[in-house]
DNA sequence: ATATTTCTTGCACGCGAGTGCAAAACACTC
DNA sequence: GAGTGTTTTGCACTCGCGTGCAAGAAATAT
C-alpha cells in the first residue's frame, strides 16, 4: 500500500540533470562536490543551487566503482554475548562516519558463514575488514586476504603475530601487569585466572602474562580455567562447576578474569551459587570496563582501554599513511572499584 | 610494511577474464552465477572451473549499479546502551545474510549526524532502512523518504502511525495486557510505571495501555515516571530520585518497566539504594528478555518478542511481495522469573 | 531430410561517476 | 595589446556488470 514514494520525479537525479540545469558540464558538477578541486566559486555555487533544487545527491555506488574506493569498512563480529561489543560498535561507527566511512556489520558467529560473509563483504570492495571478534582463525584471515579486494585486515583490540595484519590494541602485558600489581598489593595470594577460548588468537597473552608474573614472583603457577566463549552465562557455568568441586579451603581469594564478560559470570557464581561476598570472600577483576561494570551491582575493578584513541588510529590507518607509532601499545586505565 | 597483499596478479579478476579462459562470452559467465538462468549445464561448469582457477568473484558494486538492487540494508540505531540491541543485531544480521542481504550499521545517536548518516546510507542505494532505534523523529523519516533512494522504511520492533512506513513488531497492547494481568494476579496493587523517552514514537503505547487498563479496573491512574533514554544508568538515576523522595508508605509494590534496560536500573535502585528486596518489598517487570534478565542477579519477569519470526518477516518484506498478514501483531511469551 | 520449436549464446547499450589531459577562459605583466 | 602564466572547464575512456533482444545451435516434429 505504501508503495509509491518518489514524491519528485520518477527515478533518481544524476549529475547530468544538475549539469543541464546549472548550465555546466557533468564534470563540473562532480567537481563541485569535491573538496579542493579546481573549480571557480561561482560555478560551484551555480551547481549547488541546481543540485538543491533537484534534490541531487551523488551516487556512492557509481563513485566507488569508478574510483575503487568504497569508503566502506566491514566490521566482523562473532561474539554478540559480550556487552563490550556494543560499546565498540558505537565508538567505531561514530568515528568512522565522522571521517567518511560507513560500516558493514558482518556476523561471523557460525563458522561456515564466516568465510562466506567475509567473501561477500569483499565483493563490496570494502576498504578494510576490521575484526573485533574473538575466534577468528588463520584460514579465515587467509581467505580474506586471498579475496584480493580486502585491502587491509585490521584486528581491533586484539593483538596477533599473524603477518599481513594490522593490530590496534593496548599493551596487554602492561595492562595485565597493572592488574597483577594491584592484586598483589591488595594482599591476595590465591588467584584463579578465568580465561576465554584458548584459540591461537589474541587474549591468551593476558593469561600468559599473569601466570608468568605470578609464577616468577611466588614460585607457583596459579590455577586457571577456560571458558569456550566470552559469554557471561558460559562463564557462570564453567566457574560454578570448577568452584563447586573445590573444598572451601582451596578456594581462590581472587578471580582474575580475561574480561568483564567473564568477570560478571564469575561474580554471579560467587554470590549466588556459593553464597559468598565480593570482595571479602573472593575478589574479582575484569577487563574492558563495560557499562555494567560501573553499576552498583558489579562494581568491577577493571581495565579501560582508550577506545576513542584506538578508533582514531584506525581512521589513520584507513587514510593510508604509514602510521609511525606502534599501534599495539595503547595505554588504558585501571578502574578501581569495590570488587577487588 | 604489510603493504603487498595481492598474491595473484595485480588488480582484480573480472568476468571478462573468466570468459576468455572458459571460451565463452562475458554474459555467459554472468549467467553461470545466476540461479535459473538460461544456460547449459556444460557451459556453466566450464565457467565455474575457470572462475575457480582465476579466483573470480562477481563484483557486487558493479552489479548493484547496473541492476539498481544493492542487497544492502541500513540498520539505524541510536541506542547503544540497551543490551537488547545486541541481540537484535545478531539476529537480524544473521537472518539477512542468510537471505542475501548485507547490513550497513548506522549510528544515529547524535541528532545532527542522524540525517546525514541516513542520507549517506541512501547514497549507497540501500534496499531498505530498518530502524531499531527509539528517538527517530518524523522529520528524519521524511528525509529518508525524501532521498528517493531509500525504497523502504521499516520500523523493527516498534509500531507507529506514520504513513509510508512498514512496522514489524508485536502487539504492544496485547503484551502489556499480559503483564498487567500477571501483575494483578500476583496481588500487586500499587504500581509505578517506568517509561522511556516520551517522544511521539512507539513505546508510549506500552505505557498508555498499562495506565488505561489499570485506571479502568481500579479507578485510579498509577504514577509513572519517564527516563530520557533506555539506559540502565539513567533509569537508575531517575528511579532513585523519584523513590527517595517518597515516604516508605507511599512506595510502589511493583515497578512495571517499559523494557529490561530500565528494569535493570530500577532493580539496582531498589536493592542498592533503598536496601529493599525484590520481589518481596518491590517487584519488577521488564520487556524484551535481554540475556542478563535470565541471569541469577536480575531474574527478571519479562516479555520475549519472537525476534526470529520478526526478522523473517523483514526478509519477506524485502523480497517485495505484498505481505498479507498484519506485521504489527506478533505474539511473544511472558517469561516469568522471580522478580515479580 | 526439412520445417519447427526450444534452448543457448552473443551483443549493444546503459548504470553514474572518476581520471588525466588538453583546450578554453581568465589574469597579469611590460 | 601581445605574451606568459594560471585557473577552469570539457571530454574520451574506464569501472564491472545487468537487461532485453536477436541470432545461432540443438532438439523435436513431420
Amino acid at each position: 500500500m505504501q508503495e509509491k514514494p518518489q514524491p519528485p520525479v520518477g527515478g533518481s537525479v544524476t549529475a547530468d540533470d544538475v549539469a543541464e540545469l546549472a548550465g555546466v558540464s557533468r564534470w563540473t558538477v562532480n567537481r563541485a562536490y569535491k573538496k579542493d578541486a579546481p573549480i571557480s566559486a561561482k560555478s560551484r555555487k551555480k551547481v549547488m543551487e541546481a543540485a538543491e533544487k533537484l534534490g541531487y545527491v551523488p551516487d556512492l555506488l557509481a563513485s566507488s566503482l569508478a574510483s575503487d574506493r568504497s569508503n566502506l569498512v566491514a566490521l566482523l563480529i562473532d561474539d554478540f554475548a559480550n556487552p563490550h561489543k556494543l560499546v565498540m560498535m558505537e565508538r567505531l561507527t561514530r568515528i568512522l562516519r565522522k571521517n567518511g566511512w560507513d560500516t558493514l556489520l558482518v556476523n561471523t558467529i557460525s563458522e561456515e558463514d564466516a568465510s562466506a560473509a567475509l567473501l561477500n563483504a569483499s565483493q563490496r570492495r570494502v576498504d578494510a575488514a576490521v575484526l573485533i571478534g574473538t575466534k577468528f582463525n588463520h584460514t579465515e584471515l587467509e581467505t580474506a586476504l586471498g579475496a584480493r579486494r580486502v585491502k587491509k585486515l585490521i584486528l581491533f583490540a586484539r593483538n596477533t603475530a599473524y603477518k599481513n595484519t594490522i593490530s590496534i590494541c593496548c599493551d596487554d602485558s602492561d595492562a595485565m601487569t597493572m592488574i597483577y600489581d594491584y592484586v598483589v598489593k591488595r594482599g591476595y595470594r590465591k588467584p584463579l585466572f578465568l580465561a576465554g577460548p584458548q584459540s591461537p588468537s589474541a587474549h591468551v597473552l593476558r593469561k600468559d602474562t599473569f601466570l608468568k608474573l605470578w609464577t616468577d614472583a611466588w614460585g607457583e603457577t596459579p590455577h586457571w580455567i577456560s571458558v569456550p566463549a566470552y559469554d557471561p552465562h558460559l562463564a557462570f557455568i564453567e566457574t560454578r562447576d570448577y568452584l563447586k568441586q573445590l573444598a572451601p579451603s582451596d578456594r581462590p581469594d581472587v578471580i582474575v578474569c580475561e574480561n568483564d564478560s567473564l568477570a560478571m559470570g564469575a561474580m554471579d557464581v560467587v554470590r549466588y551459587e556459593l553464597g559468598l561476598r565480593v570482595p571479602e570472600d573472593i575478589a574479582i577483576t575484569g577487563f574492558d570496563d563495560v557499562p555494567q561494570a560501573a553499576g552498583p551491582h558489579y562494581q568491577l575493578t577493571t581495565y579501560r582501554q582508550p577506545l576513542t584513541d584506538m578508533a582514531n588510529a584506525l581512521v589513520a590507518v584507513l587514510k593510508g599513511g604509514e602510521v609511525a607509532e606502534d599501534l599495539t601499545r595503547f595505554d588504558g586505565h585501571l578502574m578501581v572499584r569495590t570488587s577487588a
